[in-house]
DNA sequence: GTTCGTTCTTAAACCAGCTTAATTTATTCG
DNA sequence: CGAATAAATTAAGCTGGTTTAAGAACGAAC
């Protein structure tokens, strides 16, 4: 599977040749081998990433010293740690590619020039932002109504595609869970 | 403390005073008394809500019967199921006033007018969704890393005014505790 | 196909936070 | 104000999920 950005945003927002080309000269496209860094905590969060093809995940490390996946971004999405994005501050994240991948990336700067260029994409990131809340929303209601184990059951069967491409320990980190409860449920279930 | 809705797109995007009277003519004002329900399980979310004045909380019933708060909108803030809102579903949740509030709507088809007819405002929400998120990102990132004692500490340090507006059973489910956990943890703490 | 690092499993002890249920204190509103 | 209702507290017992520690299975790279 693979999709472009420019497929990504006529779904949303028609764009001319003239605009698609004003849009390329402000961002980068960039292939990124297995378990690559492209975003280290202390650094700022420079650029905004589109995953045309391959696997984010965005993590922090815990009072543990462990890493806590708090998000992952699959084919068609975007991803940053929007605080430190915004307001050019050091993030007390990581971002790292799971397999190759294939981004688009924006910087902060050139986001703003994008904007005031081509307006049009004010309205595109308008609907991508609250598409994301929109999903935020849902992903904090299962918090909330569901115990551990029907969390872990929930994203299991909601998207297998998913525990396949990604290693057991990170879906664990990722719901909130140890590996080692994982196992026991793995087996409960088995 | 009062804000209202030209005052706060002003902050982000200036607007003529014909744009300001097209913005008027899309939208309701209202005032709600103290208790009064919004959004009831169910319907669709039709409106999104700001606040100019008084404080929303959006909640859902749980498994147990009980009442579930995921969000609140104090002055300034928007608030919606966006996912009912978007794709016209009927929502799980209830959105009601806590104190008697002051209140602009928009309804799903004038939003969308409403941007048709002043494209500048898909900016103002561009931004503001993307606000969301980055505060969304936050949240999470806190739920991740903090024990529940510390979550609480948290948020009653950090937001004392708002502790004191809103009632300790409602600032205990949305932290996703039990109320006598809440009162177990203030005992511990004087 | 062997090696070495990475990932997953097993099991027992442990504890943060919940449940239950009874009591006290605040609020609301006639 | 005073009655009724809603909210907050207390304390004991319990449990879902973690911690710890050790070993087993996997998979990438030579």
């Amino acid at each position: 599977m693979q999709l472009s950005l420019d497929e990504h945003i006529n779904r949303f927002v028609p764009l001319s040749e003239s605009e698609k080309q004003i849009l390329s000269s402000f961002t980068k496209s960039q292939v990124v081998k297995r378990r690559g860094i492209l975003l280290s905590n202390g650094e700022v969060s420079r650029s905004l990433y589109f995953v045309e093809k391959g696997c984010l995940r965005m993590y922090f490390i815990n009072d543990k010293s462990a890493e806590q996946i708090t998000q992952f971004a699959l084919e068609g999405w975007w991803l940053t740690d929007f605080f430190s994005f915004m307001d050019n501050t050091p993030s007390d994240y990581f971002i790292q590619t799971i397999e190759a991948s294939k981004l688009v990336s924006i910087d902060r700067l050139a986001f703003d020039e994008l904007l005031k260029a081509v307006p049009k994409l004010e309205r595109y990131f308008r609907i991508i932002m609250q598409k994301n809340l929109a999903a935020s929303q849902l992903r904090t209601k299962y918090l909330y109504e569901m115990s551990k184990e029907e969390f872990y059951y929930h994203f299991s069967s909601n998207f297998p595609e998913f525990m396949q491409r990604v290693p057991q320990y990170m879906v664990a980190s990722y719901l909130g869970l140890t590996p080692e409860y994982v196992s026991e449920l793995r087996k409960r279930n088995s």
